[in-house]
Formats: C-alpha cells, structure tokens, sequence
DNA sequence: CAGGTCATGTAAAGCGTTACATGATTTT
DNA sequence: AAAATCATGTAACGCTTTACATGACCTG
C-alpha cells in the first residue's frame, strides 16, 4: 500500500537470482517447480537448495522483476510467478554481459588424488576405482535422467538447455574414459 | 602449560584441513608459501584463501596434528610447521575413507549458456565465443604454469599432482574441441 | 626510494546448506 | 492407514571471501 510498486532501485542480483528468474520465464511458476526443475537441469554447475528459492522469489517480486498471483490448489496455498519487461530487460542485460567470471570446481575426491603419494599401491587403485564409480554414476544419471528430458523438447520450445546437458554428459564421458586410462596404467606400473 | 598437548578430542577436521595438512606432508611448511602452492596445484579443485590458511594452521596445531616451530627470516617472524605422527594417521585415513561426496561445479557462465534461448543469434555466438576464450585461458594456464611444475619432479617425489594436473588440462582441452565444435554448429545453422 | 613480495593475522559480510516447522493432498 | 509428494517458509550454523591491519625485506 505505501510502497513503491517496481521499488528495487539498488538492489544487487546474484547468479541465483538469474537462474529463478530464468526458470520463471521458461514457464516454471512456483517455487517448489523451480527447485525440482533445476535439479535435473542446472544442478550440475549452478547447486540451488530449496531453502533460497523462496527468500529469492520473494526479493524478485519486491524488485519488480516478478510478478506473484496466488493460485491454492485444493485447500493448499500456492503462488505462481510470471516475469515482467524488468524483469526480461534484466536477465537479457545479464546473459549480454561481458565480465567472465572463473569457473569454481569443488571435489574433494580430486583433492584425495592429488595426496595421493601418501597411499599403498593398493589404495591407490582403490581410490582410483572409487573415482571411476562416482563418475561412471554421474554419467549414468546424466545419459539416462537429464539429457533426454533436456532433448525432448517441442519444436520452437528452448534448446541451449539440451546443449548444456549435451556438455556435461560428454565431459562425463570424457573423464571416465581418462579414469580408465589412469587405473590401467597404475595396473601396468604394479606389475613392473 | 595446562594444556593437554595431543588435546583434539572431538576435532572435526574438513577437506581444507586435509589439503594444509597433505601440503605440510609434502614439505611445504609455511602459510604463505601453502597458500603459494595451492594457487599452483589444488586451487583447480579445491580453492582456499589465506584467511583461511592460519587459522587452520592454528587449528591443526592446537589439535597435535602439526608441529610449530618459530624460525624468523631477519627480523620478520615466521612459523614453520611438520606433520606429527598424528597428523599422518588422519591425513591416511582421510585418504582411505570410502565415503564420496559428489563434484561440485559452479559456472555462472554455463547457466548463462543454458538460458541463451534469450538472446539474438548473434548474441548466442558471443556468448559461446566468450566462454570458449575463457577456456582457451585456463588451458593456457594449466600447459604453461601448473602442469609443467607439476611434472618437475625429482625422481622419489610425489607423482599425484602431475597426475591431477594432466587430468584438469586433459579436461580442459577437451573442453576447448567441443566449443569449438558448437561454434560451428551455430555458425552453420545462422546461413540455413 | 618506490613498489613488490614475504609474512601473519583479524573482522565483517555474504552465501549456502541443514535442520526445523507446518500442513494438505495423493498414492500405495 | 501410512508413506510419499506438494507446498512454503524460518532459523541456525558453517564455510569462504573481502577487506582491513601491520610491518619487514628486497629489487629496480
């Protein structure tokens, strides 16, 4: 009632907030939609949790990039979201931007096999399977959850979410046949 | 003096403790020339800041898990830390534990590319031309600073951070063919 | 002698995860 | 009838980053 309607003059929007806003504008409208979406699309370099999509939702809709209608299904409250021009001249300047920021990789099993010297010969080779076991899992899940979903898109819906797919599923593929490579070689090594 | 020395009962030790500890192992004994190092090896995996180094240090120290010893350069003081026989039991059975925390990837870049949908033909190709030139960077990086060092190992030494070094160049090599790749692909569907 | 590197820390702020809390609806 | 899913939030905690602070030593 007293507040500014679009408001958000300073208001400073985070990766996560573009991912919201661009899941909103893909056509997924509440909040529970979006975390479920994202874990079978952009989980795999862009990690939300549940807990933000909310508190992130509702800072959209101050800012007036989003607008929020009420829709209960049953007896359960429920809000769905739509994006507004602000909020498209906003994710556009966005993906326009320039400044690249560095990619952050975080694994702490690639940090086990950087120590690895430490180990016997046989624990190298089984901390190396343990490797190729979480890779092969995630290629799997990629092949078989997320790539088909991602290519299974209506003629003149979204393709870049494919292609990233696409990206992940070859890079899983790619570093499972190096893992393979490396427990050869070590193989190789114990026998000499 | 009231102290008790080994102390670290219920000490709960993170991967950035095991990656000082695994440095201090390997024979690089102060803060600053740790942190140094991880800029040159780990922080492709498992980044740290120097506000976090010290206090780890302290913290690893007061657990009995490393040794301190003040050994100042001029009248500049500086501590020198070594792994204690405690410290090696957790850094082995950190190393041989069999639980495996999932990658973590974090690219504000690629989310950019998943919703590129957004953008104009000619912006989807500067996109992609911006993250194939970031890739070009780092894979720079890596065949020109990190893996060379890392292979410069006098014989005994470790040989696992060449072997994590290989991985993440071989990583990104690959990354470069299959942007290139896309990059033509666009190309090619901008004439149809 | 100025700027860069060596060297060690503290404080504040930001971001994200886990756990907590609640309750309706749907499926088995 | 129980379990899973839909649906929305809050609170506490932990990890990391950025900024602040200090000062000696070395190189051009």
């Amino acid at each position: 009632m007293g507040i500014d309607p679009p408001a958000g003059g300073a208001m400073k929007l985070t990766p996560t907030s573009f991912l919201i806003l661009g899941m909103v504008r893909l056509g997924v409208r509440t909040g529970y939609d979006i975390k479920k979406f994202a874990d079978i699309s952009t989980q795999n370099f862009w990690p939300i949790s549940l807990a933000q999509v909310y508190p992130e939702l509702s800072k959209l809709h101050d800012g007036g990039f989003l607008t929020r209608r009420s829709d209960p299904k049953g007896g359960r409250p429920r809000s769905v979201y739509t994006i507004t021009e602000r909020g498209e001249t906003a994710l556009g300047s966005w993906l326009r931007s320039t400044k690249t920021e560095p990619v952050q990789l975080r694994d702490e099993a690639m940090l086990r096999l950087f120590f690895a010297d430490a180990l016997s010969a046989a624990d190298q080779l089984a901390l190396v399977a343990r490797l190729r076991e979480r890779n092969r899992g995630n290629h799997e899940e990629m092949r078989r959850e997320i790539l088909p979903r991602a290519e299974a898109v209506e003629p003149g819906g979204p393709h870049y979410p494919a292609v990233a797919a696409r990206f992940s599923a070859d890079l899983f593929a790619f570093a499972e046949k190096w893992l393979m490579q490396l427990s050869s070689e070590l193989e190789a090594d114990k026998k000499s």
